[in-house]
DNA sequence: GATGAATGAGATTTCATTCAT
DNA sequence: TATGAATGAAATCTCATTCAT
């Protein structure tokens, strides 16, 4: 790699981490070139050139981010033996992930609104995602051991484990009046994992 | 009320339908004012006499959203008495509300991105919510019958019945490619109001 | 009409008019909608508000300045009756429409230079040319006084017509400094015109 | 002349042939440099380098268009003797040259809606014009000859000549449409060639 | 109350040209 | 010589809001 390559590489980089600010902040719409170009440092030219148009770049951001959820491979790759512990470990890793990554929820948040168009578009869905491998395999494991019956359905348990962890941190403003708490607080992140948990296990014993 | 006043009055709720179409389709920022005149057939200077700017129609639009919530307590307060079976329903009604009202969803979820703003300027959160109001009442209830202990902590249900219910249609462009199935579908929406309520009572089982 | 009408009107016509001027003298991209809304007095939003946008005004001043033609009408039906004599009142006119008209004349070559595109697209071709309407004419009057032989190709002279006036015109620059002359002057342009009349009357007799 | 500097030429060569495909389609102002960078496969600042800057790229591409009517003069000094079939000839060349080279019609024609601004600053019309320098010797042989009387206007003859045949081409997209021909087809072209040199005689005997 | 015209500020995008290597 | 990155200025078009009637 040249020097010129490495400055174009940094330079791109810098768009792409200023342009998820701004567009995880504010949306598609909401957000502005103009901003993204002033907080990278870079002409706005530049941002075409590189990007092509607004929507390439919201894309190019999508993607970026949604790929680092595939970084949680090695995190769950170590987990305990034991399925309860391990299933406990998960929900831990993935309310850790959501609290690291507030540009994830929203735009998985702004995908959404607007009807995973994008998402679709790029292929996000399939984007490694261990969180969900590595359920899938908890559930696989536990049948062949007999510890939860052949007839679970997996799909429940995940879109449970997604609504408690995502629901938490997307509709944190809400939930903060709700229930009058400040959600983010650690000790209540650590309670909510907690009743996720037991939520999840309780459940599967209870088809036992 | 005089003919002329009934016409205004006509003409406000046009005005205000439409927006709410627009605003829960598109946000605050993606919505135009253009399009809510011409769905609603009226000139735009009259949407500015009524409503005085765009932010201001926004919250009037969120604020009457919200009240629908308020309608669902003629439904709730003719529950069974058993209290699985009134918090069976309980999810149930609560997932035909958030079915019938797509708009509700995608308002709270504008709002969460926004930070509530508009949610807090208005005081949306006091506005009746009968499901939570009913569900604080059956674990009371079960408090004081000693279905369920003391320490239950009613905020985890109140968060899971939330997250349950709520994620299922706001990320359902989403999940419907995770699990790979029209989440939309009756008989799948059936399944996961099952699956919810069975949760909340393995939880609450599980933790007698 | 209601004054408010009129002054619509007006600014329509006001911004015609120096599009007009801009088109045809720059063309549709070397033209600025900044220019013509400066020149017109008028904010520039309501250019795209009145006519949506650049091409669409170009294409209206097209058909705008195409339709000065229909005028000479009355000019025409009043010649005289001799055909030669006709003709070379009508080469006359032809020629007084194109010094009068720089601006239809600059049209047709922008259009020429683009494919006809817009010229085929609004259907300028349909409107009504008295000049070639009466050529037709006087040659077929011709022919049924045996004045010139059946065989008379009218195509031809048509050609000829539109060549050795038009072309006078729209290469003026070049033919200006090829002939050495200011072909522009009076004089010259008398010339022209008995010289194209000759031309066309010496190729019906020659035809005989 | 080095390898290097063969290079430079071939480079050099591959810019102005697809300067003049982009400028003699889309004109100063719609051309634009990255185009013709792609279409050369070269980098645009080379553009610079060699040619300082778009509009000097532009003339460059107009004297290089220009001189190829000098390569006409072997042909035409070849021509019969009879002035009428020399005439014939001439105006077959003419077309023909016209045919074969529409770039030539079309930098005439942005040349003649920019006010011949280059044409002057680069004395183009200083170019060899072998066309017309026949047409003048034909002429003033004819006079010699007494063929012809001393009064002929030389003038109106170049006039029609060019009119005659530049017009056919550079009008060609609006003619099509008003003969309701493609005027493009062969015969067409020589039905024309035909009537052209008819009409030249016609006068030039007409005046005898 | 209601309307259509009009505006100002700003958004995205483009493009000739220059810089750094 | 040749290149890819970078820039500044400007172009088209949009949109919330106000004006005049």
């Amino acid at each position: 790699m040249t020097k010129q390559e490495m400055r174009t590489d940094a330079t791109k980089k810098a768009i792409l981490k200023f342009a998820e600010e701004e567009f995880s902040d504010k949306g598609l719409y909401g957000c502005r070139v103009d901003e993204i170009a002033r907080k990278a440092n870079v002409n706005k030219a530049l941002i075409y050139r590189h990007f092509g148009n607004k929507e390439t770049l919201y894309k190019e951001v999508l993607v970026r981010v949604y790929t680092r959820l595939g970084d949680l491979e090695e995190k769950v790759i170590n987990l305990q033996t034991d399925y309860e512990l391990k299933l406990k470990d998960l929900v831990h890793i993935y309310f850790q992930f959501l609290y690291d990554n507030p540009s994830f929820v929203r735009m998985v948040m702004w995908e959404n609104l607007h009807g995973a168009k994008s998402f679709k578009e790029r292929g996000v869905a399939e984007t490694k995602n261990p969180i969900l491998h590595e359920l899938g395999r908890i559930i696989q494991e536990a049948r062949l051991r007999s510890e939860v019956p052949e007839s679970i359905d997996s799909d429940q348990l995940i879109l449970t484990l997604i609504a408690c962890s995502f629901n938490y941190f997307s509709n944190m403003n809400t939930l903060n009046i709700i229930v009058g708490k400040d959600l983010m607080l650690s000790e209540n992140r650590e309670k909510r994992i907690q009743a996720t948990t037991e939520m999840l296990l309780a459940y599967l014993k209870a088809r036992q």
